[in-house]
DNA sequence: ATACTTACCGACCGTTCGGTCAGTTTACGA
DNA sequence: TCGTAAACTGACCGAACGGTCGGTAAGTAT
């Protein structure tokens, strides 16, 4: 008997392989430029058998990105929110969202290659599925801080959302590059990065009156 | 005689076809996922004229880059400081930077694949040429601002500036696939856009006590 | 043992890749 | 008008591509 005689997709060791070798291929170069052998190789299998689980490359690349896109979302359901004033929820949103990016990055990468692909038939779908319930949440609480008064109400929430986001999104995308900048210290250490992105949104740049 | 006998560098309307050819798919889809033929296809000439301008395919690659960072630096240099506060200048110039990034797309696009794409070799030279400019112009803005006191002196400056560069950034790279998501209106219009990311970032989103 | 299924592979297919070669056309100065 | 150099091309190369073929090894139910 089999360790998993779950359900129909029993995914044995080998297809495993197989999908974790494509996923880290295709997050690192994209679609076009991973070939089926070197999947085969970093696997530790042949070619053919690889068409024997999935029907071509396309198929295959589709199941990576299924299981990217499912994790992803379970990521973010379990990602429950931070108690307190809405400034602390976002806060806790926004540094909980950046730490599931960091510690999931290949599956970050590929969905946000796919998103910001274009030309990709599946790509709205994907962005809607992924991007938008990440913004639905940021959005929501904005709003609710708008309606308790917590919030400036001239502010639109979808921007304010898209911003965080983009902090997010960008800071995962460019935390390689700017390894080579000296002065971007910041970019070493997420949580620091996150607290002072999110205090910079909330609390403005400006030199307060008061303390 | 010839039009521009400039310099060595006369290039000539073919060679010109031929970049030009070049960097739109390049930027499109990237070093790898673009043949050869299909750039001759889309310049209207032949493989072999390509081999007679350049020496192979990264030679070609190297030579679209050199272009696209010319322009951007060239971009750069025209784009002068908003004179007023230093919220102002801050404003006007990350306005002017998106406004450059709009309208040199596949410039902007070719760079920031190169500058985020990890294993090239060059990359951390473009890196420093092209974000390094931007980069240290923002710093220095938000550090005058800070000796000013104009801004709260607890800010790190290059987070600061990283946020902006990053919301620049981002809105580029996904106002397509933004597009099909209904609620952010603020995609189509980068002026507002730009006008409302400062607005957050220099005010804040808490609500103050006095208007 | 038999029969069937699943996992797997070496060898090969047609096509396209980056790149070359031999040769033709074009432009221009003498 | 001629010579020469640059611009350009059709035909081709070995290698690698995505994908297929026939077949083997192993497990399992009968």
């Amino acid at each position: 008997m089999k360790n998993q005689p779950d359900k129909k997709t029993t995914q044995s060791d080998g297809e495993q392989a197989i999908l974790e070798a494509a996923e880290s291929l295709f997050a690192q170069k994209g679609f076009d430029a991973v070939s089926m052998s070197a999947i085969a190789r970093l696997a530790n299998t042949s070619k053919p058998n690889i068409y024997h689980h999935f029907k071509n490359k396309n198929d295959l690349y589709l199941a990576v990105m299924k299981t990217a896109v499912q994790r992803s979302s379970a990521l973010l359901d379990a990602l429950e929110d931070t108690p307190g004033t809405f400034e602390q929820r976002l806060t806790g949103f926004s540094a909980g969202q950046l730490h599931n990016i960091l510690d999931h990055k290949r599956s970050t990468q590929l969905i946000l290659r796919e998103t910001l692909s274009e030309d990709s038939p599946q790509g709205q779908e994907i962005t809607r599925l992924v991007m938008g319930e990440v913004f639905n949440r940021l959005v929501e609480m904005v709003h609710q801080g708008q309606q308790s008064k917590e919030f400036r109400d001239d502010i639109d929430p979808t921007l304010a959302a898209f911003v965080i986001v983009s902090t997010n999104m960008f800071f995962f995308q460019a935390s390689p590059a700017m390894q080579h900048i000296p002065e971007a210290e910041f970019i070493d250490d997420a949580a620091t990065y996150s607290r002072g992105v999110m205090d910079v949104l909330v609390n403005g740049m400006l030199q307060r009156g008061d303390s």
